[in-house]
DNA sequence: GCTCGTCAAGAGCAGTGCTCTCGGTTTTGA
DNA sequence: TCAAAACCGAGAGCACTGCTCTTGACGAGC
């Protein structure tokens, strides 16, 4: 099976190529990707490319895919470099880990979380990558709530919501508190905002030590999810 | 000048017609608007759009300042339309009225919030409307401290960032401790994360009653801003 | 009445995603 | 071993886009 293995090795390279040549273009030219100039610059005419991806479509998930996985997997580095009992130091190594990807890759980035392609769906295959930054944080909660070291026993969500947050809790196999889940996804949601504002520009010039700002607002959602100083 | 006047008079019908027509294709098709589309839409020609705007994204910014502007109308009449000395009522009400003009207009919050389109540079027109928002939220901050109903003297933000916030809060023209601006900024990123998730598709399928989850998470920022119950 | 500015229309350019066909190569299976 | 099947790149072509330029008609002001 070596011919096989050949013809399908040079093809998995013509992948790879492609997709490099195209996450090229996307961080300089930004959003519009265009096919025909990713082929040009491969030496290729363009319909070669559906050789390669049935549309572009097809290519752009690709990339998007690479691209949760590769957040994904920054964010989980920066949680397991950091002693696990250390629940506030895990939340700002996640929170920075996120926007540092973010800034490295802004192009990626407003793929994945900017406003959605119009005539596009993400698959089903995107959902769980996706949902890798999250889950982390709701384990550094679980970590807590496990360890002692978060007291969430205290609050009670009003009923609509209760039985809501509680269904997302057994979704994402984590035996949370409603009150606290609800509390770490304001974090999560936090996070994607102050992130997208300081990369759609939309910050204000007024704030140069932008890396300051950054941990005192992640801080600030510590304090109020309930994260104990190490 | 009744005859100049009547010239200037169709000409302005004609640019609010392609406006109206433009919207109303944003809302049907995305983003990617179409001068032709809109032309055909008109029974004219592409090229005789070119008399009222001078290139696609003249036609982009005057939709987006348009946005910013109701938007902004709405988020201000909404404060307007509670007792101004209920601080929370007045967040809540900001908060809601934000959310349903986005709901409602889920195109142009995704030109005004969504990720840049890469070659789209917004005008300097565009920064005062859009500021309209984050104003009137840091206006109840200002009522708030003013009336002794927020107690903001406790804290203090470390060096570098303080006089980053200082300056911002002056240049907002709003005297204001650089801390409670700083929970201030974190409640409006937190009120944009909070939209652009349920908009973008990102909230979790699990989740029905997504006006419970809203207020129940903008009261969250509430209580970190520090707002006094009604 | 004449001139000038404004207007819509049309042709045309360069670019896009995508489809189809045509040869040539490689892999496969009898 | 050798033909059949699969695969590949190139090219032409379609419908679409933003945009420019020219042409001819219309209306307002001197």
């Amino acid at each position: 099976m070596v011919a096989h293995s050949l013809r399908a090795r040079v093809r998995a390279g013509m992948i790879d190529e492609i997709k490099a040549v195209a996450r090229r273009h996307l961080a300089t030219d930004g959003a519009n990707l265009s096919l025909r100039a990713v082929a040009r610059d491969m030496g290729m005419v363009s319909s070669a490319i559906y050789r390669y991806f049935p549309s572009r479509d097809d290519l752009l998930t690709a990339l998007i895919l690479e691209a949760y996985e590769a957040l994904g997997d920054a964010v989980e580095a920066a949680d397991a470099g950091v002693d696990q009992a250390d629940l506030r130091g895990r939340w700002h190594a996640v929170c920075r880990a996120a926007r540092a990807w973010a800034l490295a890759h802004p192009a990626e980035y407003a793929l994945l979380y900017g406003s959605p392609v119009p005539g596009y769906a993400a698959p089903e295959d995107t959902v769980a990558p996706a949902q890798r930054p999250p889950v982390t944080l709701v384990g550094i909660l679980r970590d807590g709530v496990a360890g002692g070291r978060i007291d969430a026993s205290g609050e009670e969500l009003p009923e609509p919501l209760r039985s809501d947050v509680a269904e997302l809790a057994a979704l994402l196999a984590v035996d949370l508190p409603p009150a606290l889940l609800a509390r770490g996804m304001a974090g999560w949601t936090q996070l994607f905002g102050l992130i997208s504002f300081e990369l759609f520009g939309r910050i204000n010039k007024t704030l140069p030590h932008r890396d300051e700002y950054f941990d005192h607002q992640t801080a600030l959602m510590a304090d109020l999810i309930g994260l104990p100083a190490a």
